[in-house]
DNA sequence: CGCCGGAGACAA
DNA sequence: TGTCTCCGGCGT
């Protein structure tokens, strides 16, 4: 029974023998919470759901707590109309890591905790029922060699996965159609059947023997396994080919017998089937798998595994870092340095810094894996808040290729294929070797130029120009996406000497191919691998070596091992070594360490090549003298000395519209209003434009809070937030806050 | 006279 | 952000 006290001290029982109140997130961008009353059937505990009437419409609210009281005038409370789930769907530890985050953000608590859900679970009407087919091996089925099935790829991949998952599997788990899989189903190799109704943990034994280890692996996965259930973060700094990820493999084998489950979060979709074959090759357990390719309802299937505890792994995206967890044993966060484990719209929130959180907050390890650390992480263990785990030596002790600077100054013009680099290439082709070339510039070229009158081909709705794509006769704007049918005469003057400037993956693809015409030029990028399932296919031809020259951008860079490329080249090295963003140099850091770690092995010794108009750059010379510990040594003396991150903490209010002023107007006036709350660490810098102002049509503009500590910057954010929130240019403008931004644009 | 788009208010 | 209302412009 609750009890309340009137004016004259006197206990006074309220009628109810539960609390009449909820306090509910709505998704909405209000920072503000709804009290509701409670409807009078249902028990209600925090984390439910809460179907709710706001405004006109019914939404899907999240009970934040129960009261007996709410502020609000009866008149005016509404009645929340039902409950639609038995138990909360999101636990305690789950609301208490996404009321910090919302409040840490600075984000509505209601769109937070509605990001946390699947699509699914966001809607009023009942979400289906759990998918309970699973498939797996007839007698028949056990007898087929996968080895034999050369045509049919798919087939063969189900028949492995099935063979080491005896259990079953569900369709989403299996990397094949679903006409594959009825295909097999008819000759009689596979067949399905309902899970029983409340699925326990599945048995982890191991499918495969793990791999002998090196000294310092083994001293890795003794450190992470003798933290087993209780906090500690790891930074696992591993070079391209030191065994990461069998050291992932060997410290979560005892937890995954014990019944726990691990987390592991991937920075893109991409890296996924690579890491998801690792994990189910080694073990029997259920690996759900969350990324943006699935549909909502294999969204809500894998969800529904994590918070079972029926999935023993959880492989995901960014946002995988929200998925209940009934038996949490262990958090990987593999590329820990990558930014886009930063959500850049939106509820902006780390995925890796929330991991660490929700670790300690869990009271176990938290494993956080890179060849190429964010000076973050590293000032982390210098604080002694994270603890280095080293794995210094590639496997099979293949020695880390030495990197050359080629100087493309008095180089002829126009073209980043020099003449050395076409040497280079065509003696590693001579000896069988592959090459890997990167360019994180896709289509033809940057620009479309005049030659008579100096018109420049530019975006209609952003402060960019077009880029020209030759092969569909396009112009695109790779800010914004519109796309134009390209000129063929100047618009201005009528001459139809139109000329294509600057290089472009697609152009170096069509030269590479001229001067190399008896191989397989591979080009891989946004633009060659649109179509789902293109990925995979180019991945699978340049594994296996037909095509031996790649081309590509960042998503060549990133994670995928070519055991055959000997040489690795960055045609353009120079965009990042110039930038108005602090974290360009150490994102071109990293990128050249990735790329390098693409070349060579024990048995074919790699070059890695770079080409710059800047030879002398510090940059370049501390990676070649000291590797990327001296960059990274180098790198945060500058942070340091700049008080800027990790010396420092920064948040970003951002604002766009549509009008110019607008944003501008906007921000002077959150600056005045910041002014008197700023304490003397605390500085403000702008509002100043975007560096390209306009972009889709909007203009951007954008104020710098800096700080030289977390604390007095939240402290800031705390009381200036509501007031720019009650600025009446807010509704003007569409505006966020951004902590700890990782781009600065 | 009625329809449409834009602006502003509001959400318990 | 989604929805409702109000108001002015304009077409019929």
């Amino acid at each position: 029974m609750s009890r309340t006290v009137d004016r004259t001290g006197e206990k006074i029982l309220i009628m109810a023998d539960k609390p009449q109140i909820l306090e509910v997130a709505v998704p909405s961008p209000l920072f503000r919470r709804f009290d509701y009353r409670a409807p009078d059937d249902a028990p209600v505990k925090p984390g439910m759901r809460v179907i709710v009437p706001f405004g006109s419409r019914k939404v899907v609210g999240v009970v934040l707590a129960l009261r007996d009281h709410s502020d609000v005038p009866p008149a005016r409370l509404k009645t929340a109309d039902a409950l639609p789930d038995r138990a909360p769907v999101l636990d305690a530890e789950l609301m208490q890591l996404l009321k910090w985050a919302a409040h840490y953000y600075h984000h509505p608590i209601g769109e937070a905790l509605a990001t946390a859900l699947p699509v699914l679970l966001r809607k009023p009407e009942p979400p289906p029922v759990p998918d309970r087919q699973r498939w797996r091996l007839t007698e028949a089925g056990c007898k087929q060699l996968p080895d034999r099935l050369k045509r049919a790829v798919r087939q063969a991949q189900v028949l492995v996965e099935l063979a080491s998952h005896p259990q079953g599997l569900p369709r989403a788990a299996l990397p094949a159609a679903r006409s594959v899989l009825t295909a097999m189903e008819e000759k009689g190799w596979i067949e399905r059947f309902e899970t029983s109704d409340a699925p326990g943990p599945t048995p982890h034994a191991l499918n495969t023997e793990p791999h002998p280890l090196n000294t310092a692996q083994r001293q890795a996965v003794e450190s992470i396994s003798a933290s087993a259930g209780q906090y500690n973060a790891f930074l696992l700094e591993g070079v391209t080919g030191s065994g990461k990820t069998e050291v992932y493999l060997q410290a979560i084998t005892p937890l995954l017998e014990a019944g726990q489950q691990i987390l592991v979060l991937v920075p893109e979709i991409g890296l996924t089937p690579q890491l998801v074959e690792r994990f189910s090759t080694r073990f029997a357990a259920d690996i759900a798998v969350l990324h943006s390719g699935l549909n909502d309802r294999e969204r809500l299937d894998a969800w529904r595994a994590a918070a079972s505890g029926q999935a023993g792994i959880i492989i995901g995206t960014r946002s995988a870092i929200f998925t209940p967890l009934a038996r949490p044993g262990l958090i990987v966060v593999d590329e820990e340095h990558d930014a886009s484990l930063k959500q850049q719209d939106g509820f902006r929130y780390s995925a890796r810094d929330l991991a660490v959180w929700r670790a300690r907050q869990l009271d176990i390890p938290v494993v956080l894996g890179t060849a190429t650390p964010s000076l973050e992480s590293l000032f982390n263990v210098q604080q002694k808040r994270y603890r280095k785990l080293h794995l210094p030596e590639r496997a099979g002790s293949a020695a880390t290729p030495p990197l050359k600077i080629l100087d493309l100054r008095g180089q002829p013009m126009r073209s980043l294929l020099s003449t050395s680099l076409l040497e280079a290439i065509r003696e590693h082709l001579k000896n069988h070797g592959q090459v890997l070339l990167f360019l994180n510039r896709r289509g033809y070229a940057p620009v479309l130029l005049c030659h008579n009158c100096g018109w420049i081909a530019e975006c209609r709705r952003c402060d960019a120009r077009m880029t020209l794509h030759h092969r569909s006769g396009e112009l695109r704007c790779h800010h914004c996406g519109s796309q134009r049918r390209a000129e063929t005469d100047c618009p201005t003057c009528g001459n139809d000497d139109l000329l294509a400037v600057g290089e472009g993956t697609e152009r170096i693809e069509q030269a590479l191919q001229a001067y190399f015409p008896d191989e397989t030029v591979l080009r891989i990028d946004r633009d060659t691998t649109r179509r789902k399932g293109s990925l995979e296919a180019a991945l699978a031809d340049a594994q296996s070596g037909r095509a031996r020259i790649l081309l590509g951008t960042q998503m060549l860079a990133k994670g995928h091992h070519f055991p055959n490329v000997t040489l690795a080249a960055i045609l353009d090295a120079d965009q990042g070594l110039f930038s108005a963003d602090f974290r360009a140099s150490e994102r071109m850091a990293q990128l050249i360490v990735q790329v390098a770690g693409r070349a060579g092995r024990a048995d074919k010794p790699g070059e890695v090549v770079i080409q710059t108009h800047f030879p002398e750059h510090p940059l370049l010379h501390q990676l070649i003298a000291g590797g990327y510990p001296a960059f990274a040594e180098a790198a945060l003396k500058e942070r340091q000395q700049a008080l800027l991150p990790p010396f420092a903490s920064l948040a970003l209010l951002r604002a766009e519209a549509t009008r110019a002023d607008f944003p501008r107007d906007f921000l002077q006036q959150a600056r005045e209003l910041a002014e008197p709350l700023c304490a003397e660490n605390v500085q403000l810098w702008g509002p100043v434009a975007a560096p390209m102002e306009r972009r889709a049509g909007r203009y951007r503009a954008q104020l710098m809070l800096q700080a030289d500590n977390r604390a007095d910057l939240q402290r800031l954010l705390k009381h200036w937030v509501p007031l720019l929130e009650r600025e009446k240019l807010a509704r003007k403008v569409r505006w966020s806050i951004d902590v700890d931004p990782v781009d600065m644009y």
